[in-house]
DNA sequence: AAACAGGCCTAAA
DNA sequence: TTTAGGCCTGTT
């Protein structure tokens, strides 16, 4: 990988893998939106960004401060997801999903954003989880200007732990939820940055705690937001997947380390309708 | 209009 | 240990 500035962007080249609209709309964020462009712009990390791709080179918004403090660890640039691809094409049903996600990466998201936002996922569709993390975002984060737009950080758990009642963005029985989960988080009952340094038992364990927090949302924050990348969360769509694929006795550790990897283009390929031709 | 959406909790076998 | 219903709310 190289990197150059230009102007008010970093051109990455010699990067594969790097596909944005796999990456943003493969289910692991929320808050990321294509223009008419096809070019995503978003926020993360505090901060507002776009990503574009064209030709060999991908373009991210910024300087290099930016690049080398943030987007490079955010967007994992440093791991070989081909390698990674490589490794899980196991058999022609992973084949056939790794070749359909080629460009996935799995970002490195916040922690408290990530177990904030998988606690509104569950049982919802992914344009109203969309809805309502950014009213979440408008009501309690900071804005910003970007490009003339006013953008909205996602809300720190202290923030959200000071409310007493959090209505008006439609979270429904959520709300007590997040709540409950932002003052574990705020008051250091749950310690995420020190869940992170340690094993998946332990995270899990610690995660499953939380009221509103069950084995599948544990599991995404634990990938998405631990950077575990063999956790991997089985929700309706990897459960049908694999209960066709492997049967009902089926371990995400014929994956290997890389299972939640493999979770993500398995979850992007069944959801965009894929299957194979078996026998 | 009734059912469904990237689950989880509680109560009951 | 597994299973059924209920849960907010917006969309189809």
């Amino acid at each position: 990988m190289q990197y150059f500035r230009r102007e008010k962007e970093v051109e990455i080249t010699g990067v594969t893998d790097f596909d944005p609209e796999r990456i943003f709309e493969c289910g692991q964020c929320f808050r990321f939106n294509r223009d008419e462009r096809g070019d995503y712009t978003g926020v993360a990390m505090g901060r507002a960004l776009r990503v574009r791709r064209a030709g060999e080179s991908i373009y991210i918004s910024g300087g290099i401060d930016d690049f080398e403090n943030v987007w490079r660890d955010y967007f994992d640039m440093d791991r070989d997801y081909a390698d990674i691809r490589a490794s899980l094409a196991i058999d022609p049903y992973m084949e056939a999903a790794t070749v359909f996600g080629a460009g996935i990466r799995i970002l490195r998201q916040d922690r408290w954003e990530a177990l904030c936002s998988f606690i509104i996922s569950q049982c919802n569709n992914i344009p109203r989880i969309k809805k309502i993390i950014e009213r979440l975002c408008q009501s309690y984060g900071e804005t910003i200007e970007f490009d003339g737009k006013t953008y909205y950080t996602f809300p720190t758990a202290a923030r959200i732990a000071a409310l007493s009642a959090l209505d008006g963005i439609g979270s429904g029985y959520r709300a007590p939820y997040i709540l409950n989960a932002a003052r574990a988080v705020a008051s250091g009952e749950l310690d995420l940055a020190a869940l992170a340094c340690s094993d998946y038992d332990t995270a899990l364990k610690a995660l499953l705690r939380l009221n509103g927090v069950g084995k599948k949302v544990a599991n995404c924050v634990i990938l998405f937001g631990l950077q575990m990348l063999s956790a991997f969360p089985i929700d309706v769509w990897i459960k049908k997947a694999i209960s066709g694929q492997y049967g009902g006795d089926f371990d995400p550790e014929i994956f290997g380390e890389y299972a939640g990897v493999a979770q993500q283009y398995i979850f992007y390929f069944a959801r965009s309708g894929g299957t194979i031709q078996v026998g």
